[in-house]
DNA sequence: TATTCTGACTCAGAAACATGTAC
DNA sequence: GGTACATGTTTCTGAGTCAGAAT
């Protein structure tokens, strides 16, 4: 491989594009002004108007500052970073308007950075590589209320780069005029490259996208064994688990917390005693997958058309979803989209009353003349109102499962929890076409299943 | 021995980007 | 046939999991 791709350098801003301090412009220098367009960038960013963020940005941001820079910046309400956010927000838009041309000139230098960086080779196979980029310098974004927000992600450079691959290949070249951290050759980790981050001091990897063999379901091909032993074990684990209970509760007062001698390395280490390869996840994996089974052999009509089928597919996996506690928040646009669904609904309901109306009118009309024209026209409108009709339904179904879509994320489960062979097979049993149910990434991802699982696949 | 730390790897959702559809 | 908006897809990166090492 070639080693990460490394983020721009920054560009200073045009002489016209000014920082305020105090109402009055200031030339900043360059490190300085770099991290002052982190913030710009987000000022119609909610995470600006949070104290947390403020205050650790500030905090980071004065530490680059020379030190005069720092005697006059002494207070973050004094700085005006709103014509630079301005400038931001144009250049996005100039970019937006592009004309044609010039957008297709800058995907192809995108494509040829991924065909140069994008792939490695792995065993003598080329391979492609999830993230391939080192992470840009900017505000680090954390979630919920984590206090380090706002504080400065620093830039990557070379020097931080440990490079890994194997013996027998070119390393790969640094940056003219610098060089890697290290270059080692391990073949026991799956990752090519790795840094250190500034923020929380832990590594971050480049490692090989989901497709890669290194990647692909092996929690699912080495399964079969483990999983036979869940059902009994669960039979089992019932009785025990209710005296376990009863036993942890005997020494304890209303308000302890019950479980505070298990934790899940401890929870793991006694699964591991029991069988290996046994963890907690397999569990969550096992009952996502037998749920999923389970529900769409119970959802499943085999006379329904593909839109139906698709929707019992769909409540299917939502089942396992609610199992694995995968909400998500109601989309923002969820209102306005149905309504405009229901829109559409309501004009299908005309058209339809309309075509019913037309094949009467035509039917009268053959009555009367009993002529092969009338005839033909009674037939086309027929076929007219059936194609409504169908529509009609497709559109009903889509609202439906769009509604009781509404606070459930189904990609999680469905990419990381869920045996593929199960859709798979559905899809073939029922004559459904997989595009329906895997979108090409995760046809890619699993191509194995779809190569290997027959419709009579059972979990 | 118990607890915390570290490294490797997977999971998860937001944002960016691309494509489709209605006007 | 072009544009604006909606929807679908991909990228990005913070958070979580798990095993083994360090304290």
């Amino acid at each position: 491989h070639k080693g990460p791709y490394f983020a721009p350098l920054y560009e200073p801003l045009p002489d016209d594009v000014k920082f305020y301090y105090d109402g009055k412009p200031m030339k900043l220098n360059v490190a300085t002004e770099e991290i002052a367009t982190f913030y710009a960038k987000m000022l119609d960013h909610e995470y600006t108007t949070k104290e947390i963020f403020q205050n650790n940005f500030f905090h980071d941001w004065r530490k680059e500052m020379t030190s005069e820079e720092r005697k006059k910046i002494k207070h973050l309400e004094k700085c005006d970073f709103k014509e630079m956010h301005k400038y931001f927000v144009d250049k996005n838009e100039a970019r937006k308007a592009l004309p044609k041309e010039e957008k297709q000139k800058l995907k192809e230098e995108a494509d040829k950075i991924q065909e140069e960086y994008g792939y490695c080779i792995l065993d003598g196979h080329r391979e492609k590589i999830g993230n391939f980029k080192t992470e840009p310098p900017g505000l680090f974004r954390g979630r919920g209320d984590h206090p380090k927000m706002g504080m400065l992600k620093k830039r990557i450079m070379p020097e931080d780069v440990i490079i890994n691959c194997s013996k027998d290949s070119k390393t790969p070249e640094p940056p003219s005029g610098h060089k890697w951290k290290e270059v080692r050759c391990d073949n026991t980790v799956t990752w090519l490259a790795s840094w250190t981050e500034n923020i929380q001091n832990s590594i971050k990897y480049i490692m090989l996208n989901p497709s890669s063999k290194l990647k692909v379901g092996v929690l699912f091909l080495v399964r079969p064994s483990v999983c036979h032993l869940i059902d009994p074990f669960y039979a089992t684990v019932h009785v025990r688990v209710f005296k376990n209970l009863q036993l942890f509760m005997e020494n304890k007062d209303p308000g302890d917390d019950l479980f505070d001698r298990l934790n899940t390395t401890v929870l793991n280490k006694h699964l591991q005693d029991l069988m290996d390869g046994l963890t907690a996840k397999v569990f969550r994996t096992y009952n996502a997958s037998i749920t999923l089974q389970e529900q769409l052999k119970a959802l499943t009509n085999a006379e329904d058309n593909v839109a139906a089928k698709l929707l019992s597919y769909n409540r299917a996996n939502r089942a396992v979803a609610i199992l694995c506690n995968h909400q998500r928040a109601t989309p923002k646009s969820f209102e306005k989209s149905m309504q405009n669904l229901q829109a559409k609904i309501d004009a299908k309901k005309e058209q339809l009353a309309e075509a019913q109306m037309e094949l009467k009118r035509a039917k009268a009309d053959l009555k009367a003349k009993k002529d092969v024209k009338s005839k033909a026209a009674v037939e086309k409108k027929k076929k007219l109102l059936e194609k409504i009709q169908e529509q009609l339904l497709k559109l009903n179904v889509q609202a439906t499962d769009k509604e009781e879509n509404k606070q459930i994320a189904l990609g999680t489960s469905k990419l990381n929890y869920l045996d593929p062979r199960i859709s798979v097979a559905w899809c073939k049993k029922f004559g459904v076409p997989i595009e329906k149910i895997y979108n090409k990434t995760q046809r890619e991802k699993f191509a194995w299943a779809i190569d290997m699982a027959d419709e009579d696949f059972e979990f």
